[in-house]
RNA sequence: GCGCGCUUGGUGGAAUGGGAGACACGCCGGCUUUAGGUGCCGGUGCCUUCGGGCGUGGGGGUUCGAGUCCCCCAGCGCGCACCA
């Protein structure tokens, strides 16, 4: 027998039942995994075939919260389960340390961001350990060490190089509360993605990321993701991408000098154009209105838009607004003048910033003419509805065949968009075309804890790239900055920083001074990892080919339209580049769900946030876990108010009391229980496959069931058996992965060596599994009247016949006839009665 | 509005088209304990004349057999949202 845990318990406490002290076996084996240095991954020469296993790496606001318990216990217990089963894992840790909260703490509270940033991590990274997250600690990183974000300014440049990174200016969404831009992504339904600010627009010249250049392949490539990746994150990222298959079709407008070309996916109804449509806060807008009659009213109007914030702007059940601007646009395809409007129903960043208006065919345009009392024209003959559903205001969407459209009449949807894009073509007026919802990634950040842009603006080079062997370009120091919010860069007042000689022309220049948005650094990490001290390059390209990709990545959904799309777009580049190997970052994809309270999400305004560090202190490390697993699927939501960490540490002490008794006791053959081999056998079975299937809830279901098991057969006088010994072997083993310190206490107690973590994972022996007996179900007329036990490998004549004998069948027979007998051997018989 | 998903005991949840409710929580009873508990054992869907009947949001269908597959409806959740 090892030593116990219970050596400080008082000595006049009779209580004839052993205590488990969670706390004292979490300190003694934190201090042990230290020294045995567990779950480094193997270098080149390790045999062991690899798999790369990652949790999304977390920002280093503070301490841990219930969220990262949950993440983090879930993608553990794989990459626990494939050191035990042998692999070469690779399960690093990291920080995503650029950001605001590092910032507005140096605001509010004057602290310098980088140590506030460091000690968080500091903080976390002991939290983690603490946590039993079997990380290969001597990868580490952050991306705001200089080694790190040296080569995220490095990957602008080759991004810069390419021209995928380029400046313009552009209406950009601005966060009020913030002070910087946002990327189209950070904006949820008009707010700012972080604060929640109602978001406003700006006109200002920003760097951008051409992610555009690789819509169809991050489109396409989806298809390698399907069934590794949830639909739910697929059909996001589809719809925020959003290609739509047209035709761009050029119309004259009168006075005007060049065509303007619109975007339509229906071709087939340009026939039904009866008026023309711009959006009311592009140049192409004002350009039209300059000089008329109706300029002053179209100013008018569009300041009285501007006012209007995105988030009511975004309210699909306002009403049309708009206003004529007293020209006319002709249509090619049969000459007609259609008046030309300004609207805010148009959009200004998607197509063209102009449409052509088929109020019969389309929704909004309808809405529209009726506002407005233009004229209607139906051009489609279709099942859903008529000439009298368009004048009651129902636009006819759907297939059809084409009327009152000249030539084109009796043709379907499909053959006329063929053949009038193709008309136009040949005239020069159009030509097929697809467009994409996606607009470039906008890095530009006007805040100072991010990754400087490493290029420099010289009056007569323009912008000039920083040389590589000058990077990183560093921070200043936080104390020469002006941090607080002022709507441009902080790194603007570091005078000393800012001026710099050209470094094409030696001329006096100035620094780009805003900083790269932190998903750039976090679209990268990933590969970092691979060789995280490489000084030659971002990674070593060798090590990412032997990594990548990542086999299994965990996180939230949050990330669905973010970071899971800004890597995916990265990599792609770097293939380009020849650096990588594969254009796809991560094979599978799990997000877990969240930790709520009470049917809310947890927060400090709703004063349900639910302690960690409370948690922890009263159950310990292991009941959190196994209570986070346990709870339910993996990526549901945990309601915190719902589940019991109670029931948790009941069962680890069970298994703990277990493991003492048995390690107590010498081996004996005599006691043998052939029923709990193939029990334990089974089990093991199950919880693989289950385990590998991420149904942790139910592998822990299995292994309570092989504890029960194990306890009667205990209490039945089989202790010192080998089937014993192998039960509580085989339950440690498996327990090691999702209660590391229970399950490595309770190898100590059955006498065995440190560690149980580098035991492996129990094998199971099918011949031992299968059971000598089974129980057949016996139905009549489907429903359940008795059981017979059989062979598994009775037949069918003779099951048939032992299930008509049974009492149960008898009695529901009753001396009916029988019409026909259904026999699914060995486990159902169903007698179905005429 | 469009798209997707979900709906099973008091609760969280199990169930390759074949035994509904595994495993837990909670609750009830018993045992052990000076007492308490994170100990041990048993019970726990509803109804019952103890034969059985009913039961997976509601309605219909396919099937020998449906929680599971198909159709309709309702409720809840998520995503997108004037994207031409």
């Amino acid at each position: 027998m090892t030593e116990t845990v219970d050596s400080d318990r008082d000595p006049v406490d009779r209580d004839p039942v052993d205590r488990y002290d969670v706390h004292a076996t979490e300190s003694r084996w934190l201090a042990e995994w230290e020294r045995l240095g567990l779950y480094r991954a193997g270098g080149e020469d390790d045999p062991r075939p690899r798999k790369y296993i990652l949790d999304m790496f977390s920002y280093p606001s503070g301490d841990l919260h219930m969220g990262h318990a949950e993440a983090y216990s879930i993608g553990d217990v794989g990459a626990r389960y494939w050191m035990m089963r042998g692999y070469n894992v690779m399960h690093p840790v990291g920080f995503d340390s650029f950001g605001l909260p590092a910032e507005n703490a140096a605001i509010k509270r004057g602290l310098d961001p980088v140590a506030w940033t460091y000690a968080n991590i500091e903080t976390q990274s002991a939290a983690y350990r603490k946590f039993a997250v079997s990380f290969d600690w001597s990868r580490r990183l952050a991306t705001s060490d200089p080694d790190y974000y040296r080569w995220t300014q490095w990957l602008f440049l080759r991004f810069f190089e390419r021209g995928l990174a380029y400046r313009k200016a552009s209406p950009v969404n601005w966060c009020p509360d913030d002070q910087t831009v946002l990327a189209n992504e950070q904006v949820v339904a008009g707010r700012c993605e972080r604060c929640h600010a109602v978001v406003t627009k700006r006109n200002l010249t920003q760097w951008y990321f051409r992610i555009t250049d690789y819509a169809d392949r991050l489109l396409d490539d989806m298809v390698e993701l399907e069934g590794t990746w949830s639909d739910q994150v697929l059909t996001m990222q589809r719809n925020w991408i959003g290609r739509s298959v047209g035709a761009e079709v050029d119309f004259v407008i009168e006075g005007h000098d060049a065509p303007v070309t619109v975007f339509t996916t229906r071709p087939d109804t340009l026939f039904g154009a009866t008026f023309f449509v711009v959006a009311v806060d592009s140049d192409l807008a004002a350009t039209l209105a300059a000089g008329g009659e109706h300029e002053a009213a179209y100013l008018a109007y569009r300041d009285q838009v501007a006012a209007i914030s995105e988030v009511e702007r975004l309210a699909t059940d306002r009403p049309k607004t708009g206003i004529f601007l007293g020209r006319y646009a002709v249509n090619p395809v049969n000459g007609e003048r259609m008046p030309v409007w300004a609207a805010d129903y148009v959009l200004a960043d998607y197509g063209t910033g102009a449409i052509m208006a088929v109020p019969a065919h389309d929704q909004r345009d309808l809405d529209f003419a009726r506002a407005f009392d233009l004229p209607v024209r139906v051009v489609i003959n279709t099942a859903v509805g008529d000439a009298s559903a368009v004048e009651a205001g129902t636009a006819l969407g759907g297939d059809g065949t084409l009327v009152n459209s000249g030539g084109y009449d009796g043709l379907a949807k499909d053959e006329a968009i063929e053949r009038i894009t193709a008309d136009l073509a040949a005239k020069g007026a159009g030509k097929k075309a697809i467009n994409f919802r996606l607009r470039d990634w906008l890095i530009s950040r006007q805040r100072y804890w991010g990754a400087p842009i490493p290029i420099v603006h010289c009056a007569t080079c323009g912008e000039v790239a920083v040389p590589d062997d000058e990077l990183p370009v560093r921070l200043p120091d936080s104390t020469t900055v002006d941090l607080a919010p002022k709507g441009i860069s902080p790194l603007a007042t570091a005078a000393a920083w800012l001026h710099v000689p050209c470094p094409k022309c030696g001329g006096d220049a100035q620094r780009d001074s805003d900083t790269m948005d932190t998903f750039v650094d976090s679209s990268w990490y990933f590969l970092r990892y691979c060789s995280p001290s490489y000084e030659d390059g971002p990674f070593d390209p060798a090590a990412v080919r032997r990594w990548m990709p990542v086999a299994e990545y965990t996180g939230g959904r949050e990330h669905a339209i973010l970071h899971l799309l800004y890597s995916r777009f990265f990599m792609k580049v770097l293939f380009d580049l020849g650096l990588v190997g594969c254009e796809e970052p991560f094979a599978a994809l799990y997000n877990q769900g969240m930790v709520v309270m009470a049917g809310s999400k947890m927060s400090k305004s709703r004063g349900n946030l639910v302690n960690l560090g409370d948690e922890l202190a009263a159950h310990g490390v292991d009941a959190v876990r196994v209570t986070m697993l346990f709870a339910g699927p993996p990526e549901e939501d945990i309601d915190w108010a719902d589940v019991s960490p109670t029931g948790a540490s009941k069962w680890l002490a069970r298994v703990w009391r277990l493991a003492g008794e048995i390690g107590a006791a010498a081996e004996v053959d005599e006691a043998e229980d052939p029923p709990l081999r193939r029990t334990t056998h089974a089990t093991i079975a199950e919880v693989t496959r289950l385990v590998e299937s991420h149904r942790f809830n139910v592998a822990i279901a299995r292994l309570m069931e092989l504890t029960n098991a194990l306890r009667k057969s205990v209490d039945a006088g089989h202790l010192g058996a080998p089937s014993v010994n192998e039960a509580i072997a085989a339950l440690t083993t498996m327990l090691a992965v999702f209660a590391p310190y229970t399950a490595e206490e309770c190898w100590a107690r059955l006498g065995h060596e440190p560690s149980v973590h580098q035991q492996s994972w129990p094998v199971h022996d099918p011949a031992l599994s299968t059971a000598q007996t089974v129980t057949c179900v016996v139905q009549v007329n489907g429903k359940l009247r008795d059981r017979v036990d059989v062979a598994p490998d009775v037949d069918e004549a003779t099951l048939q016949e032992l299930a008509l004998a049974t009492e149960g069948a008898q009695r529901a027979i009753a001396g009916a006839a029988v019409r026909t007998v259904v026999v699914r051997p060995p486990k159902l018989v169903n007698i179905v009665l005429g």
